[in-house]
DNA sequence: TACAATACGGAGGGTACCTCCGCTTTATCA
DNA sequence: TGATAAAGCGGAGGTACCCTCCGTATTGTA
């Protein structure tokens, strides 16, 4: 459903892709169990793999968050065209981002870390933006059409708002989502606004 | 104006005391110019003292970090009763968030643990908490007073929104200040809640 | 099969964390 | 003031992690 491929490594020598698939299997489980912050000799034992050739190809612990992240982006962007279809613009919109706090305080830090790149200028994490961009485009558009949400507003900045409200290490979902419908509140036309456009 | 003195474990015997300052000002000074990763040893040379005595005095560095931040949350908290003199509700509300943003961007990592530190449950944060609790109900409670802010709405939930806006590496003030506005947005009764009440 | 290209892996040097304990300083009291 | 106990000091050293380098092993090809 995305129309650009997010940018892959994997070389194509058997041994070598071998080894990429079970460091990226072994991160992935890694850094859902103990956190980011896991040691890189650690994952390269799991993947029963010496530590060179982790670093040969993945020279930095980002490298390899990134090769991580591959599938949750498309995951992310995937669900955004799946409420697209089911549901009304704003509940689109709103069932998207909750779905997207509720995805980042299941995998904490994995997707803090994402947030935080969504910042960051890596030739990876463009074309991820680019992806993400373009499907949470799609149910902003939808509801600023719809006149439910303020037309100045801008994706990034309710993303990076949503992203932050994951960033604590000890949030709940429920407060979570407390704080999700101060920013849904906060995306709706004022009371000002509405009485303009009549 | 605050009502409970922050804790202080500044030891009593002479030599104590001022390496405890010494080590105070040194991880102030540290941490601003290289951020909170600074490594101990580093602020335990700059203060003239040894890596043991920091570590008795702060056995992790967290602790260190603690101490720093007293400063910090006087000011917070001193600032919220400034604009609460000077400004009507909202408006008074809303200063002090932007200020406390403001100051959070200057101050990058050093402010992003202080709000991480908002849901941490140490003697120390708890105080904290306490005083910046007291400081914003102020505000807070004003502004529901006044009719300008949802009545249901939590002080704490409030802080870990705008706490997380200053979690990004590559934050701008402009893009922050873009953020808050959609969260003071979020804060005021909706249109619903505007046409029940009349 | 032979060979060139590619990849492997772990030893090792560097850095930071933190603990432990022999030595030094301070405060107290006669 | 001088002796003594209590408190504090500091850095060597053990552990863990990061990352590099290079001799050895594997793979793809002709």
């Amino acid at each position: 459903m995305s129309t650009q491929p997010l940018p892959c490594t994997r070389p194509s020598r058997a041994d070598a892709a071998r080894n990429y698939d079970r460091l990226v299997a072994a991160a992935r489980e890694a850094f859902a169990e103990h956190g980011t912050d896991t040691s890189l000799e650690e994952i390269a034992k799991r993947a029963g793999v010496g530590i060179g050739t982790l670093y040969r190809r993945f020279p930095s612990r980002t490298a390899l968050l990134e090769a991580v992240y591959v599938d949750e982006i498309q995951s992310v962007c995937d669900r955004a065209y799946g409420f697209a279809d089911k549901l009304g613009p704003f509940d689109a919109l709103e069932a998207w981002l909750r779905s997207f706090v509720g995805y980042s305080i299941s995998k904490k830090s994995l997707a803090g870390e994402l947030t935080l790149a969504l910042g960051k200028d890596s030739e990876f994490f463009t074309a991820c933006k680019v992806n993400v961009n373009e499907a949470g485009s799609l149910l902003l558009n939808r509801a600023k059409a719809a006149g439910t949400v303020r037309p100045e507003l801008e994706l990034m900045d309710i993303l990076r708002l949503v992203g932050g409200i994951t960033m604590g290490r000890e949030m709940s979902a429920e407060q979570a989502n407390r704080l999700l419908d101060i920013v849904m509140a906060g995306l709706k036309p004022s009371t000002a606004d509405r009485a303009a456009s009549l």
